[in-house]
DNA sequence: GTCGCATTACGACGGTCGTCGTAGAATCAA
DNA sequence: TTGATTCTACGACGACCGTCGTAATGCGAC
């Protein structure tokens, strides 16, 4: 399991994620799909996929005038740091409250993930019971 | 309900934990039961609880030196707000996938909350079954 | 009062991150 | 070659937060 600097939550994840989906990117792309959209500029776009790439989670290849750049993590292992990282800062004193916390709080974010996360617990106890 | 800016994850949440804890506090007690357990000086403690203050999240009242400070939020309502903030943060463009990796990160952390999570699931499901 | 100790007030620093600007480098067209 | 266009490099700033130091203030004992 490779360990990595976790991308930040806002801006640096977006355009992670936007990686992902296109599997690779000059900044012009992303700031085309991103940045722009939400009223930055072109350089912004292009320090926060610099800084990515300071923090190794993508590299780059020339291309022509410009980079391409695409994701060196994979993103079910990133999707897995951040859970772990958020879960865990969530259950402190009170891991109930925190659980009963974080069930409404899906239930808020979309009803519909409900049955899905149920169908994750059933899945997961099933497979580990053993353990 | 009421609004306000979420504490910072780490000391400032750990002082507002503490503080839901013991009722009422003042720096000292604070520091001695947090702080000083981590090797920070007692100033450092001091800063954390004032910015917590100047966020209106704990008021305070002179004891005489000092002065004993006390939450002026409800955890219930904090928790639910850092629940929500957390979960709206991971379910991004793939919520099953999120979904599942929260699942995955609860029982990492302890999987004696599965039961706890498939408890809360289901008694969610019960009471807003109709919406 | 006045001295000493505890406490507070607050400025400062470094790291992170979103944000931008400017300057320099590469590319392409004429 | 010379421009014009595009892109990169990078420094800077503000906000936030953990961290600390110093100076000021208040209290209590003598």
């Amino acid at each position: 399991m490779a360990t990595f600097r976790l991308p930040a939550d806002d801006l640096e994840y977006a355009v992670l994620t936007e990686l992902w989906q296109l599997g690779a990117a000059s900044v012009r792309e992303l700031h085309d799909r991103l940045g722009a959209k939400q009223g930055l500029v072109y350089t912004t776009t292009a320090k926060v996929v610099d800084r990515l790439r300071e923090k190794g989670l993508v590299q780059r290849q020339r291309r022509g005038n410009a980079f391409v750049y695409r994701s060196r993590v994979a993103r079910e292992e990133v999707e897995r740091a951040r859970a772990r990282n958020a879960v865990t800062r969530l259950l402190g004193t009170t891991p109930r409250a925190a659980v009963a916390a974080l069930v409404e709080a899906v239930a808020d974010v979309d009803p519909a993930l409900l049955e899905e996360l149920e169908r994750a617990v059933l899945a997961r106890r099933r497979t580990k019971d053993g353990a």
